[in-house]
DNA sequence: GTCTATAGATTGATAGAC
DNA sequence: GTCTATCAATCTATAGAC
């Protein structure tokens, strides 16, 4: 599952054969369809392997860093830990949800639900700045946008200073971000 | 190739096969092969159709528009204008730049200039706005990479009124930017 | 659990008749 | 220019021996 996860990401779904992952495994084409009765189940496990992983790593986060702003700033961060595959291979969520939805795959609900995760720790986050839940949710879809931009165009144009430049943007952005005052 | 080219932008490059696009022309695999010699063929006629189209479009809006600002408002626009469309299938360069990444595609770097097409032109809009080349430079990425990371949230999660919003933020930030002093 | 063998379908590409 | 026929490769999936 970590070899298909890989795989998927750095050569896409469809072009990620089922007899590459058995290869790179060192099983027999026969052999990996005992485990896997079909293509589309390793999907739906490679998909629910990372919505754990997606979990754990928002809860981590949450536990090492107490302060939301601080907490979105770690999110931010992420692009520059991961540069060298952003600009490789794009962003893991980004660019399968957009595969997916080409081929019209079954599994696109499933695999968006790697987004909507990202996009409620952050409206999470943002509501704990002091934001109404509709301008929370909104600052975490304006957040996760501005990351699939970035990662759109630091792949496309392989940039490494791109990702620095944005996520500085970024980190500017939430430090000057004020919630309204609220009426007590 | 206006065929090719919806189906590209529909189901993907890869997803699309060689008969499926001469079915939908009315012709036979044996007669296309006539008219493409290999599939990467109608690849590349329809990147160099798209950048001519795209070259066209640039030049009229600059011709109908002749306020820097404005243009780049016209530039916001134009995900509203094809809402639906990226609801259904993302950004047309985007997705395309994205899959050829996967597919360590020799047609990668020619399809990225479809993005370079776009980031030269917001370059020179903000160069005319008064901003030095590299400031111009930045602010042409920045839009480029935030009209991508809609398109890409606006396809995942189907929102209609996500594209307005961020559109309506982005008219606000240029609205707002205001270039340098230049020291006489 | 692991393998080989093979079915069945699709696809990219070619050959050659008309 | 257009077609049918066909090749060769690839891929998903199954069957069955060990």
């Amino acid at each position: 599952m970590e070899t298909a996860d890989r795989l998927f990401y750095e050569a896409g779904y469809e072009h990620t054969s089922f007899g590459s992952i058995a290869e790179a495994v060192g099983l027999s084409r026969g052999n990996f369809y005992h485990h896997f009765k079909a293509k589309d189940d390793i999907l739906t496990a490679v998909v629910e392997r990372r919505t754990e992983q997606t979990r754990a790593m928002l809860a981590a986060w949450a536990a090492a860093t107490p302060a939301p702003r601080a907490r979105l700033a770690q999110f931010a961060q992420m692009m520059q830990r991961n540069s060298a595959a952003i600009r490789q291979h794009g962003c893991p969520v980004g660019t399968l949800c957009t595969e997916l939805a080409k081929l019209e795959h079954p599994a696109q609900a499933h695999a968006n639900g790697l987004f909507r995760l990202f996009r409620d720790w952050l409206a999470e986050q943002f509501a704990a700045l002091g934001f109404a839940p509709p301008d929370a949710e909104r600052h975490a879809m304006h957040l996760l946008a501005r990351s699939q931009g970035i990662a759109t165009l630091a792949q496309a144009f392989d940039d490494h200073t791109f990702i620095d430049t944005e996520v500085a943007a970024l980190q500017q952005w939430l430090r000057g971000l004020r919630p309204p005052r609220t009426t007590p």
